[in-house]
DNA sequence: CGTTAATTTGACGGGAATCAAGGGGAGTGG
DNA sequence: CCACTCCCCTTGATTCCCGTCAAATTAACG
């Protein structure tokens, strides 16, 4: 089939819908070329791996995906979370520059990047919008990074709750699909300080939690202000 | 003038060559539209700041270029260090995302913003240009927040020295533009950290300095071993 | 309902930050 | 040409935040 040049692979990742799913593609849609197809991943299934070649682009339909980096001896910086509606796995380059796998069983649209290609040759607009893409994912890293160059364990958990309650807009309260150790491989940390923080946070009332995935923001700024949000930004 | 919605200016900015410098704008060179303004900016000397209007492109011809964030009690990320050759302040957006000061005299060609966009809009390859600037950046910042969230101190100043060296190929020798709070910076450490680590380094033969900001590389696979770039990457 | 993974919590230690001097180099002015 | 000054850099002493190690509790899943 294709897709799986992948490495490790926990489950065999099967085509839900091999036909035409009206294109839904983003800004994409309407786009009559732009056809994808969907795929089912299991918990933990990589999508695509760190240096292969970048054939498809992605979108999450349902679940969560990650892409990460690895060090030698198996330390991990994973560089965003996504959600339903994200794209990711967006190149210039012919390789991906991280790894992807998905978090929790997930559904996932995908689009061969040739043709992709091919469209933004002809229509200025599609190029504009394969920028913008990127654009914003750059956006998102340099946020990132003074998120970890410079903020202590406490702030860094606090932006992560205020990204993490802005981008789920349903229910009024974060339904995490990541663990512990998720958050803290994104955060620079470890789980246990990512757990003793959310716990301090839950003891003063800031957050309340009806379970360990389960977060209801209580004090919005007062986690602005311990996230360092508030001033610049 | 242009360009001064800039905030803290120590020097007036002021024009090298208000007249044509024949089109070397990279690969964006042989484009008779994109004829660049030479600027000069002092040591310290804002070129944008965060969330400014980007009116127009840059590209460092000498000296030196710092992009960063600030929190609100001054804490700082740099972002990237720009060189002599390297283009900065590409946005997607309206606006600047990061400031930009010049770390020591410098030249910057500049370019307007909306002649860029124009001529992107007709010529596709250029369009493809602006996508892989952007990516490029987008690249490294993905490196850096893996550096930044999980290399030990010693780590990220020899990923730092192998990463200078490997852009400085002039002369065999590193020749540091910045300051060692620079760094610190760069590398989400404090002077002293960076300070103490190049003194190891130097100790222990792997590099040698012959000022605080030349530095030569003496044990190459030294360096590679303690800044984790053999393994994965 | 048993097994395993995920989370929480505690005790302790260490790596880097902070606090504090002390040198050194480049530019300036006498 | 030399002395003075201002940064920049180095080095030491101490602190402390967060990582590590360990164990108990809870949740998830077959």
């Amino acid at each position: 089939m294709f897709i799986q040049s992948a490495a490790i692979v926990r489950q065999q990742a099967r085509p839900v819908s091999a036909a035409v799913t009206s294109g839904q593609f983003c800004l994409f849609a309407s786009r009559p070329e732009l056809i994808g197809t969907k795929m089912s991943y299991g918990r933990d299934e990589e999508i695509y791996g760190e240096a292969e070649e970048a054939e498809f682009v992605y979108k999450v339909v349902s679940g969560a995906v990650r892409t990460y980096k690895l060090l030698g001896d198996g330390r991990r910086q994973i560089g965003a979370f996504h959600l339903p509606g994200d794209l990711f796995g967006f190149e210039s380059n012919a390789k991906h520059r991280l790894s992807a796998e998905a978090i929790a069983d997930s559904v996932v649209l995908l689009c061969k990047r040739s043709t992709l290609e091919r469209l933004a040759a002809r229509d200025i607009e599609v190029a504009r919008q394969l920028w913008a893409i990127t654009a914003r994912s750059l956006d998102h890293a340099e946020e990132h990074m003074l998120l970890l160059g410079r903020k202590t364990a406490a702030e860094r958990v606090a932006s992560f709750l205020l990204e993490m309650d802005a981008r789920m807009q349903v229910s009024g309260a974060i339904n995490l699909p990541m663990t512990r150790r998720d958050i803290a491989d994104y955060l620079g940390l470890t789980l246990e300080t990512v757990s003793r923080i959310v716990s301090q946070l839950q003891a003063e009332g800031t957050v309340a939690l009806s379970s360990a995935r389960q977060i209801r923001v209580q004090k919005r700024s007062k986690l602005q202000e311990l996230g360092s949000e508030l001033p610049l930004h």
